[in-house]
DNA sequence: CTGTAATTGAACTGGCCGGTATAGTAAAAT
DNA sequence: ATTTTACTATACCGGCCAGTTCAATTACAG
């Protein structure tokens, strides 16, 4: 089978032209996060684009494979490489649950985050593949660092914890909390950065109180 | 204005059919939670109801108030009049929590749950009012209950929490956990019992270890 | 230069859908 | 019985949309 990958320099005619192909893909992003799948016409992305509706058709196959390039192009650009630096060696478990805390957070209320669940969401029933793979490479990549992190901190007796993957999940679970499902749903736009650290504290603290070791246990507020 | 009420029974001429009402409304809530609400058509839901378009449109103005009503309707007959039966005066704290846990599990988990969240997400930027109501009907007032049961605890010396109110929130979100996030993107249609089981009494678990009185703590595994 | 292929604008097909119109039938109130 | 209204069946309108066709034009490769 060939590929008939863009920027080969095969054949003779005139080549496609990848920064077109790019405002294509960019427009998607935009528009079906904004507007999710059902909510967008192709004219419409080819008009944001700046291009027209049969260059659009000579990128992409259909409404669908675009759709799904657009998504994938989103989760890449949003996952960031790593998104937890390594903290200190000597560094508080407090102060490192924190500062992970406040990173995660930022991403998981972002709202292209919040919109890319939206969509998944609304096309859970006519794509369920698509979300597993959205699950697999966002959602589930970023369980697995932290319960890195938790093992790390386990071995270092920093931490007491049965099941450091479940304990991983309840984290960010917590640290999303109501405001993440709201905001899903649509309630509640405005977000109080006060009110955001205050949660993220108190998700920290909770976690200190159940997982510190017992004998250190008492100097948790 | 005169009230265009249904049952009552004013003027002459052949009364509307409450039954054919009741059809239609079902036959909304079946499909828009199906299949979200541009996902259906008038059609099929005056075919799903075994009754003609045009007498849709005589019990309901348009769509919009169709869908608005069946969403309302599935709130209604969602949320159980109490969700937590009070315990006995002497209960374990342990064994009720783990009680209302379950109950509240169940609850959240259940597909009409998943699928009405699902919908009030697709229609969040066309619809945010209506997902603001369904947030205080549900969610909201679970919520309400919850901390009340904390209050009650923390009344009784049986837990230490400083605010009460965030940690039912903390409570429900660990309840729902991923695995409310994956069903609702599509992934995971199905529920295996024994982990629900094993989820449900590591949240318990955490809670105790995080919120039991101090002196007492060490009997929590 | 020549051939090949990308790009454009516009018109078009086929289909779906929200909502309405028409005409006739059925059921209730008076 | 008469009137008023609900209900059915069917057809229709206007609009939107995915995807295609066509006749140009443009840009690149050999």
């Amino acid at each position: 089978m060939m590929s008939a990958v863009v920027s080969r320099s095969a054949g003779p005619g005139r080549p496609k032209d990848p920064e077109k192909r790019a405002a294509i893909l960019d427009a998607a992003k935009r528009l079906f996060l904004e507007r999710s799948y059902d909510g967008v016409s192709m004219d419409a992305i080819a008009g944001e684009a700046g291009v027209s509706k049969l260059t659009v058709y000579s990128h992409f196959k259909d409404k669908e494979t675009l759709f799904e390039a657009a998504v994938q192009a989103k989760c890449e650009e949003q996952m960031p490489a790593r998104l937890f630096r390594p903290g200190t060696p000597d560094e508080d478990i407090g102060e490192r649950l924190k500062r992970i805390a406040r990173s995660f957070h930022g991403l998981a209320t972002s709202p292209e985050s919040i919109e890319l669940f939206r969509v998944m969401a609304a096309q859970a029933q006519t794509n369920p593949e698509m979300a597993q793979r959205f699950y697999e490479a966002g959602p589930r990549r970023t369980l697995t660092e932290m319960e890195a992190v938790f093992r790390d901190a386990m071995a270092r007796g920093q931490l007491e914890m049965e099941d450091p993957q479940r304990s991983a999940g309840h984290f960010f679970c917590l640290l999303k909390g109501e405001m993440h499902m709201r905001r899903l749903i649509g309630c509640c736009q405005t977000i109080d950065q006060k009110e955001c650290d205050d949660h993220i504290d108190s998700v920290v603290r909770l976690f200190l109180r159940a997982y510190l070791p017992r004998n250190s246990a008492e100097q948790a507020g």
